[in-house]
DNA sequence: CTTTATCATAAGAATTACTTATAGTAGTCA
DNA sequence: TGACTACTATAAGTAATTCTTATGATAAAG
């Protein structure tokens, strides 16, 4: 085969030939001229030492050795050209599975599809919800290709994986406009429910308090602890108490009169949402497409919040 | 695949690099340099759209899609190898199977076949029996495989065929020393049996009595029809009778005294001995060197025939 | 017989694939 | 830690291959 593998790319010739079985059409067909195919058929049957084809009046018929390896490795060319095909990289044009925190599905992304849809109608969205971080069964699904793009808090471990970091944002408390108009102090805030998420270490009521010197079981607040930042938001929106949002997630609610501000004081950390996907992905010019569509929208949202929002910084 | 057929050989060198997890062993098996691997695999990466291989300290470990397509693409590589194993030229060292007239392959072949196994060791011969003429079974054997050559009289029909004369030479009675002696006119042979093949027209006692101006039916002798020449001969040998011979099949015998000539006259035809090979056959050169070896044989045999026959014209 | 369609061939131009020399990277050893 | 070894990557130039263009050869059609 070594001899051999130089003239593969006549063998390819050859089974195009035999199909049309004709020189001409092969010639249109593969975009060289006739001349050409018929110099590789000559070289391929000196190689081989013997005659593929037969002249029949206008046409080429395959003589017996000719069909016989016609009909070997037209499938195994097949098999080759389907490997390559399942390696190649993607158009643009196509589907892409997306994963996201609930929050940011909810609050930030499906807000905004419908203006996605008409910038590129010709790529189709399926969207997951999954966590807030990224976890090993996304790391996973990104490995198997079930997933495209996981969008979640940003994390450090980022193997085989490429980060696109979407937006970072303060965190602060919010509160329907009815109860916000009612909060005069931090402490007033003891007097609702204090939504939380489950597990949640640094972006804690209790830390939050502490942050602002007031040790906050003193008072022994009703408290109310949720899976979801999502969740926590939909109560908060009905009434129920006080939680915290990430600006860029809240910030809509706030401009609909929805929430507002709570208090001025944020956390002294701030949280960032990335997008990660396959360092080796085939979808890479899909992909950066939906992403660079996503920055676009951060930025006009974050050209929007110059007028509206009250923040402060965190200490 | 238009455009990915040019890269066919690359993908060969893929196989190899990826076998040998290293391109300078690569490169020594395909017998060019380390360079010239690794602008091929560069090149190809670039085509696919993503990187094969990966630096792992001393030698290249496969990536994901490296491994997808090596697993993919190594059958059917070995498929395309083999189907041109298929039709590639035999060389010389091998099997010939050999078909053979019964007279010929005991009479002249077999007698000489040590001489051909000493002057080429490299080729064994397996030799069958058939018929005297050309038959569709062994034309039949011919096309399918099962015979390489087949040695016959001389035949009009060659298609599909290559023919090879062997020899051409005189056809005569025959007999035994002891009745060769008594033996003075044409008549006397007349007194003994006379032994010919069966559904024989041309070469039979009547036609060669007939050829003599001499009406063998008056005399009413003893016949005696015959398969095979070889069982006449065999017979003749034994004091039964007479029959005909080729020159170059009973010189032999002839010249070791078992058989003398009966009588000068020849038929007024001679008999041409060919061997017939498939045009196609991919043991062209096996052939060959078994043909010529045949062919010197014959001429060997011919200087040797000017110091010994009597023969004569046929008119 | 002329015309048309198709493959075969020769010569030259363009492109590709290789080699040589050297740079870069990682591993080994004293 | 530095020197050495083993291996791949890269640039530049050379050699080989492949293609194109023009024309010849062959067979079929009208």
């Amino acid at each position: 085969m070594i001899k051999t593998a130089r003239y593969l790319p006549y063998i390819h010739t050859f089974l195009v030939a035999a199909q049309c079985k004709s020189y001409t059409q092969a010639a249109e067909k593969l975009c060289i001229t006739q001349a050409a195919i018929s110099q590789q058929m000559r070289t391929l049957e000196t190689h081989l030492g013997q005659p593929l084809f037969y002249r029949q009046g206008r046409s080429m018929a395959l003589t017996q050795a000719g069909e016989l390896l016609a009909s070997q490795c037209q499938p195994a060319i097949e098999q080759i050209s389907s490997a390559i095909a399942q390696l190649q990289p993607q158009p643009i044009a196509g589907e892409l599975r997306v994963s996201s925190s609930p929050s940011f599905a909810s609050r930030w992304l499906m807000p905004r599809m419908w203006r996605f849809s008409l910038a590129h109608p010709d790529i189709s969205i399926q969207l997951h919800t999954s966590s807030r971080r990224m976890s090993s069964e996304s790391r996973s699904q990104l490995g198997s290709g079930e997933i495209d793009v996981e969008i979640c808090l940003a994390t450090d471990d980022t193997r085989n994986l490429i980060e696109h970091n979407l937006f970072t944002g303060p965190v602060y408390p919010v509160a329907s406009p009815f109860i916000g108009k009612q909060i005069t102090s931090p402490e007033t805030l003891l007097n609702y429910w204090l939504i939380e998420r489950e597990n949640e270490r640094h972006f804690s009521w209790e830390n939050w308090f502490k942050q602002l010197g007031i040790d906050m079981c003193l008072a022994n607040p009703s408290q109310l602890q949720v899976i979801s930042l999502d969740n926590a938001l939909s109560a908060v929106c009905a009434g129920h108490g006080v939680c915290f949002g990430v600006h860029q997630l809240v910030q809509d609610l706030i401009a609909k009169g929805d929430l507002v501000q709570a208090h001025t004081h944020c956390f002294d950390q701030q949280l960032t949402f990335a997008a990660y996907y396959l360092s080796q992905t085939r979808k890479q010019a899909r992909i950066q497409c939906f992403l660079d569509w996503i920055s676009h929208e951060v930025s006009v949202q974050a050209g929007q919040a110059d007028d509206q929002t009250i923040l402060s910084s965190s200490v």
